[in-house]
Parts: structure tokens; sequence; C-alpha cells
DNA sequence: TTGACATTGACAGCACACTGACTATCTGTA
DNA sequence: TACAGATAGTCAGTGTGCTGTCAATGTCAA
């Protein structure tokens, strides 16, 4: 007989739930949500992206992202600008407000790793990455553009 | 410096959608999602249960159940009924077309579960089940209702 | 230069997960 | 018995993620 309790899906949604929800609970103060993070978390590692360039280096939709960009833009944390050379696309850039928060929510992200992995070794964490990277799959690589 | 990429949230993040969108490709022909999926194969292991015990199985919140059961009731594949003691309460019974698509449906798992799982080893799905468990948290225990 | 095709971002529509509020009903206790 | 508090289910609102469509713009070959 099937049982869903074993299936990998079945589990996968349900820690993804548990992480989100814990990771939640620790930005919560700054009025913020777990892929919010993740896309500011991408600006800090290299400001002023395109939106397709945000979606293909977080693996998030297109029409996710400008949702997502949106809220940031209202909450103050970044900006859209024109680029200067296609005027189809903007260019995201952080906020001063949104560079300064980087510490406090880096600090965050390490209080909720902490909780969500309490009962695991860190070999076992290490092993876990591993196994979710392979679960990933491929994804495409993305490449700083020259311009 | 903080990297996002290492983030055991994001890794189950990007998993989980990898594996509902190799779950949906699979289940696609039958109109289905996955979490609808998972809701019919509680009802496979027990028919008749009310919203609230599917809930608690399913560590679904009830708010959510509500509508899974309009989509999948719309679908022809469950019915409400009234609860016999309960008046505030409705029990949940799968149709007959809904035990027809048992085999079916979990056939279709059984190809998605290969399809996500391609890149471990038996012995590295085990360490993987296991290991998601722990993150999962504790859970409350259904018990069968005496009534 | 023009016309075909691709890309970017906006938007609408759907599923789903959660919160908090609400109604109807049940239950335990005074 | 009456009432306070608990419980079942719904609803509205918000956020996320997907598909599909559209207008504006860019690109490239004829």
């Amino acid at each position: 007989m099937y049982n869903i309790e074993n299936s990998i899906g079945f589990l996968l949604s349900k820690a993804y739930q548990r992480a989100w929800a814990i990771m939640r609970e620790e930005i919560e103060p700054y009025d913020l949500t777990p892929p919010q993070f993740a896309l500011l978390s991408f600006l800090w590692q290299q400001d002023g992206m395109t939106q397709v360039e945000l979606s293909e280096k977080g693996q998030i939709d297109r029409s996710t992202i400008g949702g997502l960009i949106d809220r940031l833009e209202r909450n103050g944390l970044l900006e859209r600008r024109q680029h200067p050379q296609d005027r189809r696309a903007h260019k995201i850039y952080l906020t001063e407000h949104g560079k300064e928060m980087e510490e406090t929510l880096t600090a965050c992200a390490g209080r909720s790793l902490q909780r969500i992995t309490a009962g695991l070794s860190e070999n076992e964490l290490k092993e876990l990455r591993r196994m979710l990277e392979i679960l990933r799959g491929e994804r495409r690589v993305y490449e700083i553009p020259s311009c």
C-alpha cells in the first residue's frame, strides 16, 4: 500500500514549511519574508542586476521576481533604475537601508539555521546539503554580464 | 560573507520546487496537483475523516484543507457528508472515481520518485528520509477516533 | 530599411499556505 | 439548566510561485 509519509516530496514539503516558518519568525520584526530575504542576499553579493538576471541567479520565476521587487521597493530596501543601454530592462539596486540591513539579517539567518538543524550533526548537515544539491538538479549558471 | 546558496532553507525550497514540478508533470493528465494527491493518499489509507482530522494527519492548515477539498469535490474525487453526531463537522469520503484512481496515481508517484531521486543511491535515499524527518520536527500524532 | 523573431517586464488568473476573524455548534461545569 | 469556553468550518487578506498574454523594445537577416 502506498504510504505518503515516506514520500520524498511530502517530506520535503514539510521540512521546507518548518524552515520557512522559523526563518519567518526571525525576520518578522523587519517586515520581511524568506523569499524577500533570499532576493536581498543575491543583491548583497552583486548589486545592479536586471530582473531576468536575478530570476536566473535565484531560480525564481520572472513574474514572481516582479512582485518581490514591488514589495521590497515599497519597503524602501531597493529601487528600480532604468538600464542605461536597454530601455526594456531595469537594474535593481539596494538602497542605503537595504545595504545596512545585511549584518542584522545575516545574524537572523544564522539563528534560523541553528534552530532548524538542531537535531543534525555538522557532518550530517554537510551530507544533507550535498544531497539537496543533487535533488535540486542541474541549474543554469549565471555569468556576470560584461556590460 | 553570507552565501544564500549554502542555506538549508534555500536548498530545501529549490529541491521541493523541483519535486513538485516533476510530480505535477506526472499527474497533470488527471488534473491534479501534488497537494491534492497527498490529500487523496490519506483518504486511501482511511476514508471518512473530518477536515480537522485530515488537517492534523497531513500537517496542512485547516483553511488550506478547505480549498483542497473544494477542488477535489468539484472534480468528483471525493464528497463532503454531514457528520452523524456533530452538526458542525463534515466527514470526507472518496467517491467511486476517487477510489479507482489509487492504482494509477500510485504508479505516477513511483515514476516521480524515480525521476526526482535519480542521482541518489538506495542508502542515500534512506539517509535523506531520516534527516528530513528530523528537520520536519515533532508533529502531532493522529489517533483514529473511536466514534 | 524593413519585417520576423526574441526578450523584458507588466499583468491576470490559478493553486496553495498562512493569519486572524467570524458563525455555528458542542461540551463541561456551576 | 444555563452559560463560558472550546471546536469545526468558512471567509478575507497577504505572500509566493506558476502559466499565459501583451506591449514595448531589441536584434538580425533579407
